[in-house]
DNA sequence: GGCGGAGGTCCTTTTACTTCA
DNA sequence: TTTGAAGTAAAAGGACCTCCG
């Protein structure tokens, strides 16, 4: 709360500049004024250009302001500590900011990856289905045809990375014949890929980072703790 | 190098003053 | 108009540090 000045009370200070007592409590009689908006608008003016000041400095001020030099010094002193405490609440600003951004940013890419799961346990399931159908056709199919048609039509292969199958193209290798994925299991050729797919529909604890073929160090924040992070990830 | 005084800062608390319900 | 609570700036007091003789 800014409290008014009185230009009239302060005349009569700035004349007699107090006397300051070391032991107030011996000076019941002695007036506290404050400075008058000139003085402060000095003291300011220096302040912001020093925040500390020489002792001859402090004494010319002195001599300016018609204060005594305890004054100048008790006045910059104060300042200082108001001017911290002003640093440090917009410090912590900054930093409610950056948190709730940061905290923004978490719960979004929570619901992205709850929706990537939705995503890929639909597929596995399809997956699944697939492979029991074909299971029962065994011998009464030779069709060799690299998995033209299907029952499953939303799955599609839209890439063909010559020979090399992607992972949403792996889906489709599921709809090829069984030389075709021997051949595949056989190279290695994607192998692995397939091995995450098992281990997520066996709801083992597959590292995400594996999974998603990313390191989550490099997408975030460093500081994150630990223990964060597998809060997040469990 | 250790000591003590002077003078400075920082931090906390007290005091005087102002505002407002 | 008076009063008391709350807020603020000025000042005091003490701990600590540095410099200097």
């Amino acid at each position: 709360m800014e409290t008014e000045y009185h230009p009239a009370v302060d005349e009569a200070i700035t004349e007699q500049a107090p006397q300051i007592p070391r032991n107030k409590k011996k000076n019941k009689l002695k007036k506290k004024r404050r400075f008058s908006d000139e003085q402060i608008r000095l003291l300011e003016s220096i302040f912001e250009s020093k925040t500390k000041l020489e002792p001859r400095k402090k004494m010319q001020l002195a001599r300016e302001l018609g204060l005594q030099p305890r004054q100048v010094a008790i006045w910059f002193q104060n300042k200082r500590a108001r001017w911290k405490s002003k640093q440090i609440e917009q410090d912590y600003n900054t930093l409610k900011a950056n948190y709730d951004n940061l905290e923004s940013r978490f719960e979004s890419l929570k619901k992205e990856k709850q929706s990537l799961i939705l995503e890929i346990q639909k597929l596995s399931q399809l997956l699944e289905e697939h492979r029991k159908g074909r299971k029962g056709l065994d011998g009464s199919s030779t069709d060799g045809g690299g998995g033209g048609g299907s029952e499953y039509g939303e799955i599609k292969c839209e890439t063909e990375a010559e020979g090399q199958p992607s992972f949403q193209h792996k889906e489709c290798l599921g709809l090829q014949t069984e030389n075709e994925r021997d051949d595949v299991k056989q190279t290695g050729q994607g192998g692995e890929e397939f091995l995450i797919m098992d281990e997520y529909r066996n709801d083992s604890p597959a590292s995400p980072d594996k999974f998603y073929g990313l390191h989550s160090a490099d997408m975030f924040d460093h500081s994150y703790t630990n223990s964060q992070w597998l809060n997040f990830w469990t």
